[in-house]
DNA sequence: CGTGGACTTGATTTGAGTCAAAGGAGGTGG
DNA sequence: CCACCTCCTTTGACTCAAATCAAGTCCACG
């Protein structure tokens, strides 16, 4: 547990060729650089990192020598305390930086586990540093997905401080629903790729609890499903049991 | 609800002199700035603003005009989703930067009302945003505060997700008291601003659930009880409670 | 001095947790 | 390729921690 794994770096390149929709420039797109901006950033670009299901990207206190943006896969983070227990504090999938929150410290401070095979793209540190001081926009759009990762926090802490059992399972699936529909997929058939454990804790429900909603939702024909094969049946009123999806925003 | 209420300037100086204490100049010591670096900071605080008990320092959605530092008082930010469910999300206290997680999207993110009546120093936006691009140091701590305040929440998810009643107390206490220490006050000894309610809010707890831990924690002589004044008896076994203060770190 | 909000305490209810059993999927190695 | 094993999932029965409901006290403030 002490010793710190790090990625299995699979010759990672530095053109771009190699790299269709690479999700790092994805992931610069908001941010509106120049062409000569985009060029200064594509440059610094270590391409197509691989991890495997169950292979940790790092563990929390270990020294954050790259920031990575994911390309293809699923991310769980997640913090530990001394006594052991665990949170899962969120689900990263394509296009999503991760790593933001130890960028000012130099090390992390979440455990990032892939929750399948997964590509990521990577930028060192010092590179990413000396960017965000060069351009302007890139701060900027730094500073604007920190303050909404510390306001996605904050609707999870709504979450788990006063909503239900149902009602954090609706939630939950909505936000899968929005993601996928964000990749460009179905927003009403999808795979959850995570265990009914792994919803549980993120969720601060036990999995049997997760089991019979998502049971009681087969049921009452809101969703059909069949172990992580997923189908939205009634999307109206599984917004309504979610209670606030529309001023919510992704939670995931 | 809808209409934003501004703070309430009451003639805020420029000039450092009218401002013992700075809470803004206290904030940005940890960024180690120059003596040329902290001039420029300096130059463009806008000290003392005063705010009244129970009053709104903004609203979420507000247009982000301004950042703060506590100088005196305390703070309590909140979220507001579409049931009506409020979510207290923190409580600030004297030196902290307040209104961050809203600065990349010029807008706020967040409710936050005094807990008592309050003195702010604040920046303009436009100002720390040019602050921010020249002084690299300051820029770092930003970077280095977001971050902090991300690991915050994903800390109180934890509290949320997975610990009992009583647990959820025993570390909010403990919080309380490190904040006080921080400050230079008794860390055995002080005054809880907020109402049972809003400890539960914040916690995820019923306010007579609250109310029934500083019962039980009275009874057992852990801790010394009496309206908002608190005496902590047995720090030790308060920590044993809590369980994880140790590596943990502050979550007020 | 009276009124409303804050707090405490007790009795009761209930939503989610715990415990238990059994079926099913996926991966591994012979 | 099949058999086995492990982990995941579902469902039922029971328990329990915290919520709810209710009553009464204590202040602070107009």
């Amino acid at each position: 547990m002490s010793t710190v794994c790090p990625v299995n770096v699979s010759r990672p390149t530095r053109s771009t060729d190699g790299c269709p929709n690479c999700g790092f420039i994805a992931w610069c797109l908001p941010a509106n650089l120049t062409a000569h901006e985009s060029k200064q950033v594509h440059e610094r670009i270590r391409h197509r990192h691989l991890i495997k299901r169950n292979e940790r990207l790092y563990y929390a206190g270990a020294a954050l020598t790259s920031l990575f943006v994911i390309n293809s896969g699923f991310v769980r983070t997640s913090i530990t305390n001394s006594d052991g227990r665990e949170q899962i504090t969120g689900f990263s999938m394509a296009g999503e930086l991760v790593g933001m929150e130890g960028f000012g410290m130099g090390k992390h401070l979440c455990d990032r586990v892939a929750l399948e095979d997964s590509s990521l793209c990577g930028i060192a540190y010092t590179d990413f540093e000396q960017l965000t001081r060069d351009i302007p926009a890139l701060r900027h759009h730094v500073y604007r997905e920190m303050g909404a990762e510390i306001a996605r926090s904050h609707r999870i802490m709504l979450l788990l401080g006063s909503m239900h059992a149902e009602e954090r399972v609706a939630m939950f699936l909505l936000n899968v629903s929005g993601q996928a529909s964000a990749l460009g997929y179905s927003k009403t058939h999808f795979r959850v790729s995570m265990t009914r454990k792994d919803i549980g804790n993120y969720l601060g429900l036990k999995l049997e609890t997760v089991s019979r909603a998502f049971s009681h939702f087969n049921n009452t024909q809101l969703i059909a499903i069949n172990g992580k094969d997923v189908e939205i049946e009634n999307l109206v009123q599984l917004r309504q049991i979610a209670g606030d999806y529309g001023t919510c925003g992704p939670c995931l």
